[in-house]
DNA sequence: TAGTGAGAGGTTTTT
DNA sequence: CCTCTCACTA
């Protein structure tokens, strides 16, 4: 017989298109070299997770494994298309064609296909938090719960209870006497109201976005056929930022790679800060126990900040009850330290930052490499005046979105009915936009469109001649019977929901000029949208993140100042980062004070705020506060616990003093007598609060 | 039954 | 400051 000798398919280390040996260092080059089999990697802060992911996904693709079958799971959109197109410029375009993208993306993605097993239509509408409010709302009042001489819980706190026992799977029950003890009494009341919401949903065909991860779950148990089709078709999983999965996530994760457990995670413990969503930490300590194959990485070498910098962090997270850390340690050079301020109040704050931005473009830094963080989204409404009227770009992530303003939402509203017409939150947000119809008309009309079947028909039915509203219901008809007539690109429907909603926004809002501009900016955006369930499923999965038009229009994305919640820029890095309000109450927020475990939260929050920089970082903490709900009162406030109790140590941080500086020539330019000004109030709030003192 | 104005109460972080 | 509710008016 003859011999026919297979070749040896798998390339020789020299023939790969990367030299992986020297571009990583050798934790990283176990991690990535690793193929098969659970992989479970620990990675502090700047340590190159994310070139850990990118260079992983390279070598699977060098290995001969097809791009299509590798799922990348992140956390954040942004996440994901960054690392495929920094695999793609390590590699080629092939690592284009790895899936991935958020969880809830994921899901959405697979149960287009199959929601129809799960007792969906595919054409299901994904619906953000406000949507899920109104419906809870809608069934609180018909329960006539919002009557009763007790005081029911808000809405909004329904719905988070409701939405934390399904992320966390406690009991509502745990809940309620963990975190709203005053509301026990209302147990049976509040379970009852998440049994209707469930089913209210399912009737309109409608997912919110834990429904999106449990539906998911629920599709891969109940059908063996698709879980295992689904695990051969994504061959090798990759979660990135593990530590803030939440139990639904970890074992949606498990389910897909449950055919072949060729899965790796990757974490640190010490950076995990969704707990509020039902994230938990333990799920990376626990990961061995799924899958006891596991093969641990730790890398602990940091790549991105200066020493001085991680002394600071590194005695931060020393601080934590809990550690599980690892001591990071960096080759890079440098000896500034991290520099601590007290400004007067907010806005000295605001103009030392702008200032020093100023300073720091002149001195070839980039905007976009300067990032300003904080723990809400309010904190920076300050800094935002005054760097508008300092012409400086920036843009905002984290806090209010574009998505979430009234008059976007009513536009959307109208596009959301014709893509799937149960959708009955849609429905009532425009009928109400009606001069004439309230709560009562609207709940009519849905119930004649939806439940006895006429469609929008019944917008025209003749029992409703004769009402003054008749005659705009009639042009809303028509408006989206064009619609439904029409082919399935978003923006070529929008002119004439503009004309339809014209009237309405100039009725509805003194403001209605601004609005237009955002209205003029949806527009742009549904310009990259073919169609329209792709757009509404971005617009509530994906939103843009920058909100109205407060930012100072620049084309080109990287030439902006960057301003975000710390929430947001996690995974993110800056030369030089400004975190600032650090005040107790503020950060920490004040509502964590109250249980240790929010507060240990709190300051892995400030260490992924200060793990961010690179080169500077500048911890602000201004000694003045205005009360938030007017700027009449003044309070003062103590600097946040994290700053004291590290200070205590000594020598991490470089006190720097602000003072006023008057031209030399003894003529005061612009800026120092805006200065000046600033100082005249204090003056003149000091002499006021003196003499109430002493009245 | 819709629209309006006064008064109260809450207030973070994200998909 | 903003949102929500409630009671009153048209």
């Amino acid at each position: 017989m003859k011999k026919f000798v297979l070749k040896n398919t798998k390339r020789k280390k020299e023939n790969y298109s990367i030299d992986y040996h020297s571009e990583l260092n050798e934790q990283q080059y176990n991690a990535v070299t690793s193929i098969d089999g659970p992989q479970l990697i620990i990675a502090g802060a700047g340590t190159g997770k994310t070139r850990t992911l990118v260079y992983r996904v390279a070598y699977l693709v060098e290995n001969g494994i097809k791009p299509e079958s590798i799922l990348l799971l992140t956390f954040t959109r942004k996440a994901a298309q960054e690392m495929m197109k920094r695999a793609s410029n390590i590699l080629d375009e092939r690592c284009n064609r790895v899936a991935g993208g958020t969880f809830h993306s994921f899901s959405n993605f697979i149960l287009r296909k199959y929601a129809e097993l799960i007792d969906y239509s595919n054409n299901f509408t994904v619906i953000d938090r406000a949507d899920s409010e109104s419906l809870i709302g809608y069934i609180i009042s018909n329960l006539g719960l919002n009557k009763k001489e007790r005081r029911f819980p808000r809405k909004r706190t329904v719905l988070n209870i409701v939405s934390k026992s399904i992320n966390t799977t406690y009991s509502v029950r745990e809940i309620l006497e963990k975190e709203y003890p005053q509301f026990i009494e209302e147990e049976k009341e509040i379970i009852n109201i998440g049994k209707q919401y469930t089913h209210g949903k399912k009737t309109r065909n409608l997912m919110d976005y834990d429904d999106l991860l449990t539906n998911m779950v629920k599709l891969l148990t109940e059908n063996e056929k698709i879980r295992q089709k689904l695990s051969n078709t994504y061959n090798y999983v990759m979660i990135d930022e593990y530590q803030d999965t939440n139990h639904i996530q970890a074992l949606y994760a498990s389910l897909i790679a449950s055919e072949h457990e060729n899965i790796m995670v990757v974490g640190d413990d010490a950076q995990s800060i969704y707990s509020f969503r039902g994230a938990n930490f333990r799920n990376i300590m626990d990961f061995p126990i799924i899958f006891p194959k596991t093969e641990l990485h730790t890398i602990e070498q940091n790549y991105r900040s200066t020493q001085p910098i991680l002394d600071l962090t590194n005695q931060v997270i020393e601080n934590a009850e809990e550690k599980y850390s690892k001591e990071l340690f960096t080759d890079i050079e440098g000896i500034d330290k991290p520099i601590f301020i007290v400004p007067k109040d907010k806005f000295e704050q605001a103009r030392f930052i702008c200032q020093k931005v100023l300073e720091l473009r002149n001195d070839g830094v980039e905007l976009r490499n300067i990032g300003v963080l904080f723990r809400a989204g309010f904190h920076s409404n300050e800094l935002e005046i005054e760097l508008n009227e300092q012409n400086i770009p920036f843009v905002k992530f984290g806090g209010i979105k574009f998505i979430e303003a009234a008059h976007i939402k009513d536009v959307i509203a109208i596009l959301r009915v014709t893509y799937n017409q149960a959708d009955a939150i849609a429905w009532i947000r425009l009928l109400q936009l009606i001069k004439g119809v309230g709560a009562k008309t609207a709940d009519y009309l849905v119930n004649e469109i939806l439940v006895n079947d006429q469609g929008i028909k019944a917008l025209i039915s003749d029992t409703l001649k004769g009402k003054k509203y008749y005659s705009d219901l009639q042009s809303l008809y028509n408006l989206l019977d064009q619609i439904l007539e029409t082919d399935d690109e978003p923006i070529t429907m929008f002119p004439k929901i503009f004309e339809f909603y014209s009237p309405i926004i100039k009725q509805k809002y003194d403001d209605y000029k601004k609005r237009e501009l955002d209205l003029q900016s949806l527009l742009e955006i549904s310009d990259r949208y073919s169609s329209t369930e792709k757009f509404l499923t971005d617009m509530s999965l994906e939103p843009p993140e920058t909100s109205q038009v407060k930012a100072v229009a620049t084309d080109k994305d990287d030439e902006n100042l960057i301003l975000s919640t710390v929430h947001s820029a996690k995974g993110l890095e800056w030369h030089t980062v400004f975190v600032i309000q650090l005040l107790d109450g503020f950060f920490p927020s004040s509502y964590s004070l109250e249980s240790p475990e929010s507060i240990e939260e709190e300051r892995r929050l400030f260490y992924v705020a200060c793990t961010r920089a690179k080169k500077n970082l500048f911890l602000l903490s201004p000694n003045l506060s205005f009360s938030r709900f007017s700027s009449e009162t003044i309070s003062y406030s103590e600097p946040s616990r994290f700053l004291t109790e590290i200070e205590p140590f000594g020598e991490l941080t470089e006190r720097w003093e602000l003072t006023f500086d008057k031209s030399e020539n003894g003529q005061i330019d612009e800026e120092t007598q805006l200065l000046e000004d600033g100082k005249s109030k204090d003056t003149f709030n000091r002499i006021i609060n003196y003499f109430k003192l002493s009245e």
